[in-house]
RNA sequence: GGAAGGGUGUCAGAGUGGUUGAAUGAACCGGUUUCGAAAACCGGCAGGGGCGAAAGCUCCUCGUGGGUUCAAAUCCCACCCCUUCCGCCA
């Protein structure tokens, strides 16, 4: 959400954001509906001040006094309602256009309809060349007895997977590292909740955008695609006191995603499935361009560091327009080799919103001058299991089949340094 | 799932239909006093919106949403949340 006023302000720069990310949104409209919330709004508070001073009459007045007051009450009442009424559903039109004004995205964010107009900005590490004929992790994973597809899909459904065995410990490990990775990196551990309410879905951005792609649950309750969610909520309606700030926060939960968008891609093994767990990175600054900027570089170099420490061949790409949220600014994505498909594939995105996110969600803080400002937000993968499986298994396996467990991993592992038949 | 109680400002806590956006404490900020501090005393202290160049005027907000009424923190209904007890459960 932005403000109303800087939206009035700056209606070109709206349309060229809209434009730029590839959404429609009629600034004009907006305007339009605004002007008549105004106008409504000054007639309702007019009457609505007649009524107070009346109000405090009648208390004094005598008793024949009384009664005409009363009549002439009667018949404001029935004006005011009916101005009430127009107020209403003008006020409920307004809102939903609030919540589909796009915010503006960074200077350099490249422009672009879809992820394949991404701009590559960093190249790490060496891609694999094999001496022999390479496998699928879905192969190597199901033959080295780390994973069951078939059953997951008889369990589970579509998108079902059990990880097993060593499938199941490298998995803990990943866990356990990145935990200990991120956490001396000054990070805040949480374990958050999956099953959220409507409100901080609404305040992160995801609904009601996104409302086709989430699991919902009874009770108007909904199980969130990242704890991202949850965190953002934590701090919902809350005033942060500045000397707290930044917040940083590491946070692992569950996460679930109906994926309906994409029914026919990536059907087979973990690149794209129902239910995954995830780290995340989230961070909330003070109210500063700079600061967003500079928490967002950092949020990045983190996980870029982790993939480095793994060993496992990344690059970053610059999301352009079009393949940007309605809040986000400006969004890195890392992307890991997968070498049966000969390309790089998205591990996680960094963000930030400005104030989007926390305007919605009413989070402040009170500055240098104890005026009360809504704080930034920002959010980073951490580390998502068990899409991260693909390119660990892929890209470090070996001729007879074995894989090669990453140096950092093998502690993590009782000592295991690879993984064998 | 059943029963009871409750949700008021940063916090504690009054307030059961009429100048109550809200008594009183505490905290916090400023001042007086002091060599300095404590104590005491004096003053300030909710957020948001609209109009306005400003001063200021005005509206909304006592968990949320509806309703009754000329008038609601106060009455009615629904929902959310909290506490205690019972049941169930990991």
């Amino acid at each position: 959400m932005l403000d109303i006023k800087f939206i009035r302000e700056n209606k070109e720069l709206i349309k060229q954001a809209a434009k730029k990310k590839h959404l429609e949104f009629d600034v004009a409209k907006l305007i339009e509906v605004d002007d008549k919330r105004r106008l409504l709004l000054g007639r309702v508070e007019e009457k609505r001040a007649e009524q107070k001073v009346a109000n405090n009459t009648i208390v004094k007045a005598s008793s024949e006094e009384r009664e005409s007051i009363l009549e002439k009450m009667r018949v404001l009442k029935a004006a005011l309602e009916h101005e009430e009424e127009a107020l209403k559903k003008v006020l409920k039109e307004w809102q939903a256009l609030m919540l589909a004004v796009p915010n503006v995205p960074d200077m350099s964010v490249p422009d672009g309809d879809s992820d394949a107009d991404n701009k590559e900005i960093k190249k790490w590490g060496d891609i694999p060349k094999f001496n022999f004929e390479p496998k699928s992790h879905v192969d190597i994973m199901t033959s080295l007895g780390m994973a069951d597809f078939e059953r997951g899909v008889k369990v589970a459904g579509f998108r079902g997977y059990f990880l097993k065995g060593s499938g199941a410990m490298l998995s803990f490990a990943v866990w356990r590292y990145a935990l200990d990775f991120f956490v001396s990196r000054g990070l805040s551990l949480y374990l958050a909740p999956s099953m959220v309410r409507r409100e901080p879905l609404l305040g992160t951005g995801w609904l009601p955008q996104s409302e086709e792609d989430l699991y919902k649950v009874q009770d108007e309750k909904y199980l969130a695609g990242t704890a991202e969610v949850a965190i953002m909520g934590l701090y919902q309606d809350e005033v942060i006191p500045k000397e707290e700030l930044p917040k940083k926060i590491l946070a692992f939960s569950p996460c679930f995603r109906r994926e309906i968008g994409s029914h026919s891609k990536d059907v087979k093994g973990l690149i794209r499935v129902h239910e995954f767990f995830k780290f995340e990175q989230v961070i909330l600054c003070a109210a500063s361009h700079d600061e967003s900027v500079k928490h967002h570089e950092e949020l990045n170099r983190n996980t870029e560091e982790f993939i480095e420490s793994l060993k496992i061949p990344y690059r970053t790409v610059i999301n352009c327009g079009g393949d940007l949220g309605l809040g986000q600014v400006k969004k890195y994505d890392i992307e890991l080799w997968v070498p049966l498909e000969n390309t790089y594939r998205e591990i996680g995105s960094a963000s930030y919103f400005h104030d989007f996110q926390t305007r919605r969600l009413n989070i402040r803080y009170k500055d240098e001058e104890e005026k009360l400002k809504y704080v930034h937000s920002l959010n980073n993968t951490a580390i998502a299991t068990p899409r991260i499986l693909v390119s660990l298994v892929e890209n470090f396996q070996q001729a007879d089949g074995s894989i090669k467990i990453p140096e950092v991993l093998v502690p993590y592992m009782n000592g295991l340094s690879s993984i064998k038949k």
